[in-house]
RNA sequence: UGGGGUGUCGUCUAACGGUAGGACAUCAGAUUCUGGUUCUGAGGGUCGGGGUUCGAUUCCCUGCACCCCAGCCA
């Protein structure tokens, strides 16, 4: 049971099959084909991890082909973007970065062959009447009246679209199909639309542009894709993607649909997130609350965690949700093996350490990473004023708690046990300040007696401590699918983030850099955001799993009863 | 009610006619200088009804449920 190999999904099998029937020449080519009007997202993710995994698996090759073919919609900001996320995640598509635009003379080209051959016609019906004489669902459309024309007027009225004599809207070139078929596609689909528009790459040069099945099996054509995987939406596209390519005669790929990536309480549309930045509900494409790639970047997510978590979660053609925990686990999984540790206190209390020699210091050490031996250790200063978390003191602890309350004995994580002997209160009873002795025999946490203590607290001597802000991300929506709401704005989770200002933290987490995700010991996955200055700002990845926090609950649930 | 897809633990995903397995989640326990990590264990599933078969998640029939399609978006 050791050697069980992983499962292969559909699509492996399916090229495994290629392979043997020779059907492609055992050549393995995919491409990775994003629209440039958006961020990338973890949905894309899947389809980029899938597309460059199956390349490298069977020794083959995934281009970067940017499906650029409205203008209206796309922007040069977007290519940078994506280009920077693909390779974040650690994949190179090498020499191979393709426009759809560069392949725009080509396309035409290919449209000029189809009038010729008698198979597409330049249509005059406005953008409603198309839709009116489409049909419906079980009534067949009508056929356009410019249906048959002869191939000399589409060949004039065609070149005349193309060189601008028509405003939008004006004409289509139409593919010459089926206006009964059962499959709207089919229902003589429009291949080029007029759009005075300027585009990111081609600038001017044109005004009529290709629709998507036009141009997307032409660009997996020209490129000579093997196998082009797209999700499932374009399964009633296959029949229109292998109908063009075959009525042009032109070398064809096999396109596979497999069921995109969705996750709770999040939504992977672009249009949604782009709503949610435009109308200033996060800070930004990257703002970590986000499931674009530079969101979890910024949040602290490593390519690791994230290329984990798409090996595990499979490619199957069933919709899917997956529960955000197995992300976070995936995320948690690989942070605690690479992560260094550190002490910060989010929430301090005072502690005086009465015994402690006063003016006196030293420095103890710490272990950067108990999962990694390499990462070495560190040398923390402790003093007689300390902060320990306001959540590491009950006054009036229940049996199951572990941490400091008055007679009790704690240890401070790598330096010495200590016992609370007076709890210092405001005058509104406020507890304030704590004074506790310490025992010297026990420096580095161990008792030379032998002696045990049942919970261990981090802390931060209050002379050396730096102070930095912390931003807690919880999820952004309230609800499990907020894209299913009619006004998904309102789902919006209004405590998505918690700012907690002037938090105790170690010194060494002065030199901590932006990107590199470290741990606060028992509190969680924190990474210093870009917006830090002088002060510095840490968000939190994902918090550490908290069994008190369970306890709690059922101490408090046990209550009710 | 046309066409195209999909139904397996709460959530994902295997099993390709031969003991329904794994992961996450949940619960219980052990270990631990992080109530982290690690380890052990438990509960929990084949959409329904027929049929073929020694044997059906798998094959056949028949229902049912869910998703996608009526952009000059991709």
């Amino acid at each position: 049971m050791e050697n069980q190999t992983k499962p292969r999904h559909f699509i492996q099998r399916i090229i495994d099959e290629d392979n043997i029937s020779g059907k492609f020449e055992n050549r393995v080519h995919t491409r990775f084909p994003p629209e440039p009007n958006g961020y990338l997202h973890i949905g894309h993710a899947k389809s980029i991890c899938l597309n460059f995994s199956i390349a490298d698996e069977f020794g083959g090759k995934c281009n970067l082909r940017f499906d650029d073919t409205n203008p209206i919609a796309e922007e040069e900001e977007y290519v940078h973007s994506i280009q920077a996320d693909v390779k974040w995640l650690g994949y190179d598509w090498e020499d191979r970065l393709y426009f759809a635009s560069d392949y725009f003379q080509q396309l035409y080209d290919y449209a000029i062959d189809l009038v010729k051959s008698g198979k597409a016609y330049v249509c005059e019906l406005t953008p409603e009447e198309i839709r009116e004489t489409r049909g419906n669902l079980k009534e067949p459309g009508k056929e356009s009246p410019f249906r048959n024309r002869s191939v000399d007027e589409n060949m004039d009225l065609f070149t005349r679209m193309k060189n601008g004599e028509f405003p939008n809207g004006s004409r289509t070139l139409r593919a010459k199909i089926d206006m009964a078929h059962p499959n709207m596609n089919m229902r003589d689909p429009v291949i080029y639309r007029i759009l005075h528009a300027h585009h990111h790459n081609t600038g001017d040069d044109w005004c009529i542009y290709p629709m998507y099945d036009w141009a997307h099996g032409l660009e997996d054509s020209i490129e000579g894709v093997t196998h082009s995987l797209c999700s499932l939406e374009f399964e009633d596209h296959r029949p229109l993607y292998d109908w063009y390519l075959e009525a042009l005669d032109v070398y064809r790929p096999q396109q596979i649909e497999f069921a995109r990536l969705n996750l709770s309480y999040t939504i992977m549309s672009k249009r949604l997130l782009k709503q949610l930045v435009d109308d200033n509900h996060v800070s930004g494409w990257d703002d970590p609350r986000m499931p674009t790639l530079s969101g979890l970047r910024r949040r602290g997510y490593t390519p690791g965690a994230i290329r984990n978590f798409m090996d595990e979660i499979g490619v199957a053609k069933r919709n899917n949700v997956m529960e955000m925990t197995k992300l976070e686990f995936a995320l948690k999984s690989d942070l605690n093996k690479r992560s260094q540790r550190r002490m910060a206190v989010l929430n301090p209390l005072k502690v005086v350490i009465t015994n402690y020699p006063e003016g006196e210091d030293e420095l103890l050490d710490a272990i950067n990473n108990p999962e990694d031996e390499s990462a070495g250790k560190r040398q923390v200063p402790f003093g007689r004023e300390l902060y320990i978390e306001q959540d590491d003191f009950m006054e009036d602890p229940p049996k199951k708690f572990f941490r400091l309350g008055p007679g009790r004995e704690v240890r401070l994580r790598y330096a010495y046990f200590i016992t609370c002997n007076e709890v210092v209160k405001d005058e509104n009873g406020n507890i304030t300040e704590l004074k506790c002795t310490y025992d010297p025999e026990t420096k580095g946490g161990n008792a030379p007696d032998g002696r045990k203590v049942k919970g261990t607290i981090h802390w931060v001597s209050a002379k050396h401590a730096i102070n930095g802000d912390v931003r807690l991300y919880d999820r952004l929506f309230c609800v499990p699918n907020p894209a299913s709401k009619e006004n998904f704005i309102e789902a919006l989770n209004p405590d998505s983030l918690t700012v907690i200002n002037e938090c105790k933290m170690e010194p060494e987490l002065a030199h901590s850099e932006i990107g590199i995700t470290i741990q606060f010991e028992r509190l969680g996955y924190f990474c210093k955001d870009p917006d830090s200055n002088d002060n510095p700002i840490f968000n939190r990845t994902v918090p550490l799993r908290d069994s008190w926090a369970k306890i709690e609950k059922q101490l408090h649930s046990g209550a009710k009863n």
